[in-house]
This record gives C-alpha cells, sequence and structure tokens, in this order.
DNA sequence: AAAGAATGAGACATCCACGTCTCATCTGAC
DNA sequence: GTCAGATGAGACGTGGATGTCTCATTCTTT
C-alpha cells in the first residue's frame, strides 16, 4: 500500500528534522509500526533516509508547480511560494539539516534544478526592479531556505504558531524587520 | 596549553557544523592531531561536543557585550551585533544544527539567557519604533539566528564570500528582499 | 469458520565507532 | 648526549545500533 509507505515518510519525518540521528526504534514507534515491519517497507536505514530526502525534493518541486513562479510579477509568486511551502516546512527543515543526503549525485541533481529555479524567480525579480540587487540571487534564494526551514523547525517545536507561519515568513523575508517609514 | 584545545576546537566545529555526525578521526584529521591526542584532551566525543557547544555560547555572549546591544537605537546595534557575530557564524551554524546539545540543563539555560538578551533588543526596537510590530520579538529573533546560521553554512561551503556576509545579512534581515520604493 | 497474509515481539549475528591500551618515535630541556 | 614528556600509529575490547531471522498473534479474505 502507498499509504503505508507515506504514512511511515511523513513520521520519518517528523522524528529526523528534529534528531537527524535519531534509532528506528523511535522512527517505527513515531509511525506506529513496529521496527520489523520497517525493514519490511525500507530495506535499511540508508533507504529510508534516501526516500525521505527525494520525498521532500519532490513536494518542493511540486510546491514550485503549483506556485507558478514563472508567472505574473515576482513578489505575487514568492508569496504564493510561500503559501505552497510552508505546510511542507518540517520537510525543508530537514533537506535542509540533512547535509549528507548530497552526498547522493541523484538527491543532489534534484536539488540543483530546484534551487535553479528559485534563483530564477529572484533573478526575475531583480529584472522586475522588484527585488533589491544590492543582494545577489542566489544569496536571496539560500536565505529564503533557510527561513523556511526556520519555520518548519520553530513550528515543530511550538515556538511559532502554523496559523501565523505563512506571514511571518512572508513578512520578514520581503519586507525585513526595519518598520516602514511610509506605513506608520 | 589553551592554544591546543582552542585550535582543536575550531577544526571541530569546521568540520561538525557540517557534518553532526563525523567521525572522531575526521575531526582529529582536521585538527592535524592524531586520535589518541585528541581523547588525551577531551574524554570523549560527548565532552567535545558538550566543549565546543559551551565555547559557541561563551562567544555568541561576547558578542553580545561587544556590540553593546542595549545601548543606543535598536537599528544600530542589530548592526554591530551582526559585525560581531559575522566572524563566529560557524559557530552559530554549529549551535543551530545540534539540537541535542539542549538536552544539557547548563547549555540549554546558557541559550536561554542570550536568547532572552536578543529578543530584549527586538522588543525595544519596536518599543521605540524601529522594528516592527506585526512580527514578534520571538521570532524576529529567532529568524535572525536562522541566517547568522545560513551565513556560517553559506561561507564555509563557499557560497557566500566572508567579505559581503555582514552586508548580506543586514540588509536582507532589516530591509528584507523587497526594493525600497524610495530609493530607486 | 478456515486459510492466508501481515504484523509485532523478540532473539540472535554483525558491523562500526568509540574508548583504552601499548609501544615506538619525536621533541625539547638540561 | 641523555632523559622526560608528548605524540602518533596501531591493536584490542566493548557497546550499541543495525540487519536478519523465527514464531506467535492478529487481521483479512473467502
Amino acid at each position: 500500500m502507498a499509504t503505508d509507505r507515506d504514512s511511515v515518510l511523513e513520521a520519518a519525518v517528523g522524528v529526523l528534522s528534529r534528531r537527524p540521528t535519531a534509532h528506528l526504534d523511535e522512527i517505527a514507534r513515531a509511525a506506529g509500526i513496529s521496527r520489523a515491519t520497517l525493514h519490511r517497507i525500507f530495506p535499511g536505514r540508508e533507504a529510508l533516509i534516501r526516500e525521505v530526502g527525494a520525498t521532500g525534493l519532490r513536494r518542493f518541486a511540486a510546491a514550485l508547480d503549483t506556485a507558478q513562479i514563472d508567472t505574473g510579477d515576482a513578489q505575487s509568486a514568492l508569496r504564493r511560494l510561500v503559501d505552497a511551502l510552508v505546510p511542507d516546512a518540517a520537510l525543508c527543515a530537514f533537506l535542509a539539516g540533512e547535509n549528507q543526503l548530497y552526498d547522493d549525485p541523484e538527491i543532489n541533481e534534484l536539488w540543483e534544478i530546484q534551487d535553479a529555479r528559485v534563483r530564477a524567480l529572484f533573478l526575475r525579480g531583480q529584472q522586475q526592479g522588484v527585488f533589491r540587487i544590492e543582494l545577489s540571487a542566489a544569496w536571496l534564494s539560500e536565505a529564503f531556505f533557510d527561513l523556511v526551514a526556520g519555520v518548519g523547525w520553530a513550528v515543530q517545536d511550538g515556538r511559532l504558531a502554523p496559523r501565523d507561519s505563512a506571514y511571518s515568513l512572508a513578512e520578514l523575508f520581503l519586507g525585513g524587520a526595519l518598520r516602514s517609514p511610509d506605513q506608520p
């Protein structure tokens, strides 16, 4: 059943994004199954990690698709991306913390593709005059992903309400921490 | 010799901030010593991790001191903090990635103190009318730390020039990604 | 109800990193 | 030159997580 795999992956993300070194016992318990069944679904720890990473990147790509980041003005596109990405923020947190994943050429290539898409969005926004040109598109892209991961961690730990997460992310990233002089 | 400990800690940060599960062999090699000597300096892996964490928090506290974050207007204080913190960004990246550290009550308490100081800075800035009040001080504090850690990773991986890091961090965090309408 | 599959619990064996040890080598002080 | 201390290299035992196995139990299907 695909549902089994998915629910296990979901549980694995919840545990691994917080503690990447969690034992398989813990992951199995979080998924509500036994360690034996976990091994029946995934050949081993490495395969599980790989699968979680691949799932994360697929969801990331899907969020880029649904947000239609190549359409319309860049600011709206980014806001759509935030909305599409926030539900999977935990997955992004996992991707950000698991540097080991990028030893895998396949995973790495998948990541490069998505990262390039986000960079293109910022570049487009800079050409539109929407985004600041003093900051490189690469840095904007990286910082954006850092903040998405930060949202994932904060929500998981209860430091940020899920309801506030999209707003907090978009407003801080787009407008910064400073109070706008023209909005008193 | 204190120099030995410090240089080993420095090397450990460099390795552990990228791969928290790195073997002691690797850390020893990065420090230019043998695994035996590493064990002579630190009783074991746990002690080493703890020490790195404690060092990171001490440096973080020192940066808060040198920046005098309680003095003057909040924006200038934050800019001073960025300048003081950026040299230790890798250390912050390590702290951000090593959630396991916060199981230790002593480390956790030390972290809470520093985090409260940063939160107080943002609260003060909000009361001064400098920082936006739509975003909670806790979120501003957390997001700021996420970006500092992100700078640490990016610099270590060569994706961000150290020379640009303080500027990129301060500008993005304070002003956001949007181009200011009053600065054409 | 009965047969089959799926699962959980637990018992192993294996592997790998860690921690400890010894010994040879190197360095520096006298 | 000699000796004491420090270091490196390597061997060795240990612990813990992983991977594989068996068997009893439960759930599903007919």
